[in-house]
DNA sequence: GTACTCGTCATTTTT
DNA sequence: TGACGAGTAC
């Protein structure tokens, strides 16, 4: 291979970027315009010129799937082993990080990593023990208490607590601390606050990290948190370069830290004299794109980037009015029949929403049609219940002190221990400050019953005698049935069919011995604890087996990063889209306004947007207008397609039947559709005409508050 | 211990 | 409307 072979297909942007000189920079990747492409190949090139070892580089990425992506790509421009290179998540790195100096963190060698569902059972454990009210104080208010002060950096003691709530807060953050360290756990949260602390403390680890990681890259960089920026100054230290590559106009994860603004900080701190724009589109036909555009255009706080294609403008965005929900599931129905019947695949097609409540109506429509879809999002493979109990027995044999794991099994299968004798162990084990293992083993008992305690302990015990020297698979194996958990779920008529995901364990278990088999490292000593961190940091797939040909629905949150040649936006409503509850949050509407704009980016030939003007919604009508972002759209790249006359909305048979328009007694006509203002709850539009004369009603939406049903008599309502 | 009822709640989600 | 958690009755 000629040394810059793989330079060949760059346009010159891209080429810039890959190319640039040792210095700090800003890539300004636009949806669709090679941004994975540029990032893996900056980092060959790297290589390949020799500007830097494997061993020199390290790469952050957002999600496991990116980072594996990324190392893929890289092995197959370059013939390396990729050992050397640190490519991962933030929390993927900073565990490689713990692993390789547990001792100067702190942390014993085979510390286990709890995940949001871990955490928050440890601490309602904790609460319990303290006997606090968790109705004054709410579980999951106090995990995102504490969330929230790891990542600002806080410690329990560096907490400003302003009155009675916030010391109690507190005192409960440094609680959960010292019991995550007494058992030797830690949460996401944690592996990045330790990990910075480590850094930040310890000097000559510092310099020594400094010194190697010559090059920093950074994916989706408009998604750091302010923690994690500061994570990466630190480990850039003075001298070395970040290569960040982000969106700004595709930052919709705000609402879990992500923080848009490191991206000016960054230009300002590290000095950044090159911005590299790359605009050119190489999904999107041009009237897909010039509606993203148009769109995006309307949000004020950017750094601005256009993108073009070199096709051309392709077919018009089509926008469909939808009577209600129903009508507007049976169009997409349609619409997919008719692009399936044109040869596209169902698998090519994707249907987005908002809220995963949408997915309802549309999946109970492709489900009639006998149209084969999979939805996306809902429990991931490790965090099923089956599982977490399999994992739990798994964490027992590697470390008996982890108190979640052994509460969360120590009845299940049942085997006689009731919650008060389980109290009575958590209150021993306070007293005596020892760890729940501790105080069940000295809790005496006749052990022969097989039932109670005494057989617990003996249980744990044994699958740690009976699996030393097995390999992992094995051992999951031998403690699927020596738990009791295949039988427990063979028993019973309801949940047969959690074996097959325990089955699939075993399966998981071998596939990921083989791979670490592969690349076993000193900071990973143990197969189970990597499978164990395996399976906290990485939850798997949130569907077992699919790869049938299927339309794919998801929320648009779910949809970035992907592509489809067709695209149906669906519930584009004022209050869905954008949502309601975005209009109390700061910058909210400009977020919404982006996830319209990464929608529809997702498109490459053909985009189909529409609303409805009736949904139910929480077991209630709710009568909606169409979204802002459609007006902002302009009407030239829209073709409407208008409702064929469907069955008419149904309305409860109790109620006046709708009508398009209505007369108040006075003789005033309003339809449906109409601007109209009133006197306290300002402007709205009509979406809903009943009656005549005395009973005239009309059902109004109005820009504050909502939908209200006014009696024409009463209201008074003036057209505008 | 389990099966049932009742009440509550309802963007978006990765690690 | 419907999913889930807590609490209650057997």
């Amino acid at each position: 291979m000629t040394p810059n072979a793989f330079l060949e297909h760059l346009n010159p942007e891209q080429l810039a970027a890959v190319t640039l000189p040792r210095q700090s920079a800003l890539i300004l990747a636009g949806a669709g315009s090679g941004k994975t492409r540029v990032l893996t190949t900056r980092i060959a090139y790297l290589i390949q010129t020799g500007q830097v070892s494997p061993a020199g580089v390290l790469a952050v990425t957002f999600t496991n799937k990116a980072a594996k992506e990324m190392l893929t790509r890289i092995t197959g421009m370059l013939p390396i082993n990729p050992r050397g290179m640190w490519v991962g998540t933030f929390h993927g790195l900073c565990n490689r990080l713990l692993r390789a100096h547990h001792r100067e963190a702190n942390l014993p060698v085979l510390f286990q990593i709890l995940d949001s569902q871990d955490q928050l059972s440890a601490i309602k454990r904790l609460m319990k023990l303290l006997n606090i009210d968790d109705e004054k104080y709410p579980p999951k208010q106090v995990s995102y208490f504490i969330n929230n002060a790891k990542e600002q950096g806080l410690r329990a003691n560096d907490v400003e607590a302003l009155d009675e709530t916030g010391m109690r807060y507190r005192d409960l953050y440094a609680a959960y601390e010292q019991q995550c360290q007494r058992e030797g756990v830690v949460d996401f949260a944690e592996l990045l606050l330790r990990s910075y602390e480590l850094l930040n403390r310890n000097e000559p680890l510092r310099l020594h990290y400094q010194a190697r990681f010559k090059y920093i890259l950074v994916d989706e960089f408009q998604d750091t948190s302010r923690f994690q920026y500061e994570w990466l100054k630190l480990m850039a230290g003075k001298d070395n370069v970040v290569f960040a590559v982000g969106d700004d106009d595709q930052s919709i994860y705000a609402f879990r830290g992500a923080h848009a603004g490191n991206m000016q900080t960054f230009l300002r701190e590290f000095a950044v004299t090159s911005v590299i724009k790359l605009e050119q589109n190489y999904r999107s036909q041009g009237n897909i794109l010039d509606a993203a555009n148009m769109l995006i255009g309307h949000n004020s706080e950017r750094l601005g980037k256009n993108l073009w294609t070199a096709e051309g403008a392709g077919e018009p965005i089509r926008l469909y009015a939808a009577s209600s929900d129903f009508d507007e599931a049976q169009f997409i129905v349609d619409e997919i029949r008719a692009l399936v019947g044109e040869g596209v695949a169902p698998s090519h097609i994707a249907l987005l929403y908002r809220s995963n409540a949408q997915s309802r109506v549309l999946e109970h429509a492709l489900f009639s049609a006998s149209i084969p879809y999979r939805v996306y999002g809902g429990l991931r493979f490790f965090e099923r219940q089956e599982v977490k109990h399999a994992l739990a027995y798994l964490r027992l044999i590697a470390n008996p002190e982890d108190d979640t794991a052994l509460l969360r099994v120590i009845n299940f299968p049942a085997r006689g221990i009731g919650a008060r004798t389980v109290e009575q162990i958590q209150e021993a084990a306070r007293e005596q400050g020892v760890t729940l293992w501790q105080a069940a083993c000295k809790r005496g008992g006749k052990a022969d019953t097989g039932k109670g305690v005494p057989a617990f302990v003996m249980l744990i015990e044994a699958m740690r005698r009976e699996t030393t020297g097995l390999n992992l698979a094995e051992q999951v194996e031998h403690l699927l049935h020596a738990s009791g958990l295949v039988a427990h779920y063979q028993a019973s008529k309801t949940e047969a069919d959690r074996i097959e995901n325990l089955e699939e364990l075993v399966n998981a278990a071998t596939a990921f011995l083989n791979e670490y088999d592969g690349e076993r490292t000193e900071e990973m000593p143990d197969a189970l604890t990597a499978f164990l961190t395996h399976a906290a940091l990485e939850a798997g797939d949130n569907q077992a087996a699919s790869g049938m040909e299927a339309v794919q629905l998801m929320t648009v949150h779910a949809a970035k990063g992907l592509e489809f040649h067709s695209v149906f936006i669906s519930g584009l409503e004022e209050g869905l889209c954008p949502h309601e509850n975005s209009m109390f949050e700061h910058d909210g509407l400009e977020e919404e306004r982006r996830l319209m704009y990464v929608a529809i980016t997702r498109a490459r030939r053909r985009l189909y947007l529409s609303f409805a003007q009736s949904r139910m919604l929480h077991g209630q009508m709710r009568y909606g207008i169409a979204s802002r972002f459609l007006n902002e759209i302009p009407e030239k790249l829209l073709k409407t397609i208008n409702a064929p006359q469907r069955a008419v909305d149904a309305s409860p048979a109790w109620e006046e039947p709708r009508t398009q328009r209505t007369e108040s007694e006075s003789g005033q006509s309003f339809r449906v559709g109409q601007n109209v203002m009133h006197p306290k709850f300002g402007n709205g539009v009509i979406v809903h005409c009943r009656g005549r004369g005395a009973d005239a009603e009309v059902e109004v939406n109005f820009r504050q508050g909502g939908t209200k049903r006014l009696a024409l008599q009463y209201a008074k309502l003036s057209p505008v």
